[in-house]
DNA sequence: ACCTGTCAAGTCTGG
DNA sequence: CCAGACTTGACAGGT
C-alpha cells in the first residue's frame, strides 16, 4: 500500500509567493476607467498563475505528488457584476504551461470550491452560483487539459432536515452537466453530514467519497471509523488516482474543529494501520495551518516513531 | 516592521 | 426577523 502525503495551496517555504492574490469588489469599484479594471484584473491573475507555476515547480522539486489548487486563482471570476471579465481568453496559455508540468511530473492536483458553495440551498440565486462557480473549476480543469482533476464539495445545507437537504443535493447535481457532476467527489463536515451519510450519497449517485479523518472525529454519528472505511474505498473502484484523504489535528484537542498548526504523527498511523488490510493506496491531504511544513514535520515524525517503514521517496510511505 | 480592521461568501443560532 | 458568529488569507491603513 502506497501512500502520498500532498497539502493545501501555500507554500510556507517559499515567501512572497502566493496564488491567491485578490482584487476585492470593493477595491474595483474604486477605480473609475474600464481599462483600469482590466489591468489590475489581469495583473493579480497573472501573478496568481505565475506563483502557481513556483509552487508546481517547488513540489516538483521537493517529490511532492499532490497538492490542492486555491480556489482564488482568478479573482471576481464568477462576480455577477463584473460580466466583461474574459479571464479564459487571457491565460489559456499560462493553465496549459500549469497544465504540462502537473502530467510532466506525474502529480495529483484538486480544487476545493469555497465552503459559500452550496449546491443544495434553498435559495435558488446561491444555487445559480454555485453551479457559475463549478464550471469555472471545471475551465481551470479544461484549460490545463487535465481530464482526472476532480472538486471536492460538501452536502451544505441542512435545512428542511437532512433528509429533505440529501434530497435537494440529488436532485441538483442530476441538474448538473457531465463533465461538472464527473469532477464532483464529496466530504464528509464536521457539523451536519456524518461520513455515514456522505457514503450513503456517494453510492446512490456514483461518486467518489472524500474521508476526512478530522471531520469524522468532531461528527461521526457514533460510527466507528473501520465502519466507513471499506465502503469509502469502494466508491474510488475505477477511478484513475486512489482514493483521497484529508488530515489535520484539533487545535486544542479533544473534538475541536479548528485546525492545528501541525499533524499528531501517532494519530495518522493509527488510521493508516486501520486502512492496511485493505492494501489500497492513498493519497492523503495535509489540512494543517504550517501547510508544506506540517507535511514535512510529519514525515519526520513518522520516521522517528516507525524506523522501519519503507519509503519510496521523501513523501511516500510502503506500508 | 507590526498590529488591527476589512473584505467576501452562505448558513445557522440567539435574541 | 435581524444581527452576529463562523472561516480564512490577503490587503489596506494606522502606529
Amino acid at each position: 500500500m502506497r501512500v502520498r502525503l500532498g497539502y493545501v495551496a501555500i507554500a510556507m517555504k517559499l515567501p512572497n509567493v502566493t496564488s491567491s492574490s485578490q482584487l476585492t469588489y470593493t477595491r474595483y469599484k474604486k477605480m473609475v476607467l474600464e481599462e483600469e479594471r482590466l489591468n489590475e484584473l489581469k495583473r493579480v491573475t497573472r501573478s496568481n498563475m505565475e506563483d502557481l507555476y513556483k509552487i508546481l515547480l517547488y513540489n516538483a522539486k521537493n517529490n511532492i505528488h499532490f497538492y490542492r489548487i486555491t480556489s482564488k486563482l482568478v479573482p471576481l471570476a464568477t462576480h455577477p457584476e463584473v460580466t466583461n471579465w474574459e479571464y479564459r481568453t487571457y491565460f489559456k496559455q499560462d493553465l496549459k504551461r500549469i497544465g504540462e508540468l502537473v502530467k510532466k511530473h506525474g502529480m495529483r492536483v484538486d480544487t476545493h470550491p469555497d465552503h459559500f458553495n452550496v449546491l443544495n440551498s434553498i435559495r435558488k440565486d446561491v444555487v445559480e452560483k454555485t453551479k457559475k462557480e463549478l464550471l469555472l473549476h471545471y475551465y481551470l480543469f479544461e484549460d490545463m487539459k487535465y481530464p482526472e482533476g476532480k472538486m471536492v464539495i460538501h452536502i451544505g445545507s441542512g435545512q428542511g432536515g437532512k433528509r429533505e437537504a440529501i434530497e435537494r443535493f440529488i436532485k441538483n447535481f442530476h441538474t448538473l452537466h457531465h463533465e461538472i457532476s464527473s469532477r464532483l467527489i464529496i466530504e464528509n463536515d464536521d457539523k451536519l453530514f456524518t461520513a455515514k451519510e456522505i457514503l450513503g450519497v456517494c453510492k446512490e449517485i456514483k461518486v467518489p467519497m472524500v474521508l476526512d479523518v478530522h471531520h469524522h472525529l468532531c461528527n461521526s454519528g457514533d460510527i466507528p471509523i473501520e465502519e466507513i472505511i471499506p465502503g469509502f474505498l469502494e466508491t474510488w473502484n475505477g477511478q484513475y488516482f486512489p482514493p483521497k484523504i484529508h488530515i489535520s489535528s484539533p487545535k486544542e484537542g479533544g473534538k475541536d474543529r479548528k485546525h492545528a498548526d501541525y499533524i499528531v504523527a501517532n494519530d495518522f498511523i493509527t488510521f493508516l494501520e486501520k486502512c492496511k488490510p485493505y492494501g489500497r493506496n492513498l493519497d492523503v491531504m495535509i489540512e494543517a495551518k504550517q501547510k508544506d511544513l506540517a507535511l514535512y514535520g510529519l514525515v519526520r515524525d513518522i520516521k522517528s516513531l516507525r524506523p522501519n517503514l519503507k519509503w519510496i521517496d521523501e513523501t511516500t510511505i510502503e506500508i
